[in-house]
DNA sequence: CGTAAATTTGAGGTGCATCAATTAAAGTGG
DNA sequence: CCACTTTAATTGATGCACCTCAAATTTACG
């Protein structure tokens, strides 16, 4: 699990407990629902998910992605007004994750201080993250928000699992609808088809069938505006 | 400082340089700008501030409002791809603030690991901010965006500097322009004027010559669907 | 293999942007 | 404190990017 990264592994204790933590999903199951108590945080192993809040007006507003290795759930960021979760979380394919007790967190970051670094470090992550999705729904037109989504999950897929990468088509596995990338970005379903259409018959993509083929990176990257480097973790020490 | 709420005094010893640190800015002038390599952290003391990133389009976004009490250019969230800050800065009024070298917080880090600990409840807290302006600008409409962000500056106002709030009218100091409404929330600042005219009709607020009142918060709340308990800082441990 | 879900396409409508031009307010220097 | 200049607020007219509705077709899935 990325959190515990630098903790030695004798501190940890949970050679048993492990397997008994992990959870399995299918598609479109739900994990936890908005205003559920936060017991717990997760490590997605496989699988994609959402992160997502519906609104009262019936929209659906979705946060963040989940791919294999990312960590979520993390209470104070997750927990809303009420007390439970401000979000909801879902898979969108078979997916397996980890579990573990917020509570034995909060007791190891007592003794094991350095995990709270880490913690800031990978909730600052996000939160570039988050802030670039805000970029794009607030100063963006349609083609530009979706060639920055497509890009940045291609090249988070690239970089944190490289089977799911298949370097010969140069096309990753994605298993978004079209409402799902139209929730994430702010746009109708319909609208992303079209425009999706449209970067289909100027060659610079092919999504199809939950796979997605990047054929002019070049392209996507200038309409985009997207630059690889923004999705890399930094360093806080 | 907020960060340095949980640190013992002598472990700080800055009395000195406290002061030499402090800076002055005047209305509209930029405190860093995109791309300058990021050295300090800040809190403001005095007067609001922005951090927003301007696009290749020319369009710009308004990040977060920053008001007295308020930290901010922490360094792992704020850099971008090249190493620069990935967003300016820039005072909406004459405002002080404090600086403090990015480098010696991260030596107090290694001695004082709870640093962190503040350090990830204060991202939380802003991450939490940025993800219900991403709900905005991705499933709300111009009314509901405005009432939102009215209500969240002036609890804000409201919760950390009382001196700038007046109960006898329900009125906060105001700064922002139109146009920075605008630029917050994704709209123009013509339909900006337009909704605050009509809200000014209905009896909901009164916003004038930098000044704002809430003459209607049940109703804002509602459409604005803002809850309060949102912008309360929460605690990790 | 049957049913539900997602994709696809067209037609029509609208919320907000853009352009343009006037008035008011705020900042600046003498 | 006042003339001057700049910036913001204000209002109307026009246009378009994207939404909504509706219905056919294809794909996914138990």
């Amino acid at each position: 699990m990325a959190l515990f990264r630098d903790v030695p592994e004798a501190e940890l204790g949970w050679t048993q407990e492990f397997r008994d933590a992990q959870y399995q999903l299918s598609a479109r199951e739900n994990l936890f629902q908005e205003g559920d108590t936060a017991h717990s945080l997760y490590t997605l192993f496989d699988g994609w998910m959402i992160l997502f809040k519906i609104l009262a007006n019936g929209k659906r507003q979705i946060l963040r992605f989940l791919l294999p290795g990312d960590f979520f759930g993390f209470q104070v960021n997750a927990i809303g007004p009420t007390g439970g979760y401000m979000h909801s979380s879902q898979a969108l394919m078979k997916s397996t994750l980890c579990a573990f007790p917020t509570i034995r967190l909060q007791a190891m970051i007592e003794k094991q201080p350095q995990l709270a670094v880490r913690l800031a470090e990978m909730e600052m992550h996000d939160m570039t993250l988050c802030q670039y999705h805000l970029i794009g729904t607030g100063c963006k037109n349609a083609s530009e928000r979706i060639a920055f989504l497509m890009l940045e999950l291609f090249y988070r897929v690239r970089m944190q699992r490289q089977e799911d990468y298949d370097e010969a088509s140069n096309s990753i596995i994605f298993p978004p609808t079209h409402k799902d990338i139209g929730d994430a970005v702010g746009l109708s379903s319909i609208h992303v088809h079209r425009i999706l259409k449209k970067m289909g018959s100027k060659g610079w993509i092919h999504c199809q069938s939950k796979r997605l083929t990047i054929l002019d990176e070049e392209a996507l990257m200038e309409i985009g505006q997207f630059d690889p480097g923004m999705i890399l973790t930094k360093s806080l020490i």
